[in-house]
DNA sequence: ATACTTGCAAAAGTTTTGCAGGTTA
DNA sequence: TAACCTGCAAAACTTTTGCAAGTAT
């Protein structure tokens, strides 16, 4: 049987009030305002139980640390930042993508990151 | 200057006799037959330099630790099989990714791994 | 000779696990 | 109170770096 305690609320709202998937250490920097002494390894445990649990989904991107969000109804591909690392997701989704393969393959799924600078980087640099 | 060693040079064979991207680890298993006391970090400095060179590409799939394959003249994806984990090409490469992004963002590269069945594995299970 | 390379050890970064004590239902 | 959670420490893994000794040109 799951509980709630305020370490798992805490970072709940984390992932509620971000506008993009965010990694362990975020997570941990920003729950640690509301809660003293969280450790990392809570985060980690509770991105597991999350994500077991059908609330959350890790974002993993090439050669890149693990990001979380809140699960999505919806299909999503990101665009990671080459200069700040933030990770933002793209709703759009392109078709077609099983035609990429040979015959007899079976496409099940597919994973897309698109790379360069965010608006803020573009602007900033 | 760069200089050809016995280390590089079977680290090289390695990859021209592979048909797929090597880790780190299977390249030193390989060439190490070849080459008593060789290191990872040789290899790994290896590829720093054939990468720089442009004899290689770095091959990173999202949650998978690096890859390595001769570099090749064409932009290459890959496909990745749930069941046999191997790792295949895929020469197309669809088009307008870059329109998928919000305005501001600069696009300067991109990733595609799909997942699924090969066919060795669609016709076995 | 000189500058580049290598092996070894160890650091750094992320992800995981063990365990004793604290907390939730 | 019984099972679940947490914090802390430390392990496991991959990737990187420092340095003294070795090697290619």
């Amino acid at each position: 049987m799951k509980r709630m305690t305020k370490q798992r609320t805490a970072i709940l709202h984390c992932l509620q009030q971000s506008q993009r998937p965010l990694s362990l250490e975020e997570i941990l920097d920003l729950a640690a305002k509301e809660i003293e002494h969280l450790n990392l390894s809570t985060v980690f445990r509770t991105m597991q139980t999350f994500i077991e649990e059908g609330k959350v989904h890790s974002v993993k991107m090439p050669g890149e640390k693990s990001y979380y969000e809140l699960a999505q109804g919806e299909h999503r591909h990101y665009f990671s930042c080459d200069s700040c690392k933030k990770i933002y997701f793209i709703n759009k989704c392109p078709r077609g993508l099983a035609d990429l393969v040979p015959p007899g393959f079976k496409v099940l799924g597919h994973s897309i990151t698109l790379n360069g600078l965010c608006l803020e980087c573009t602007t900033m640099g």
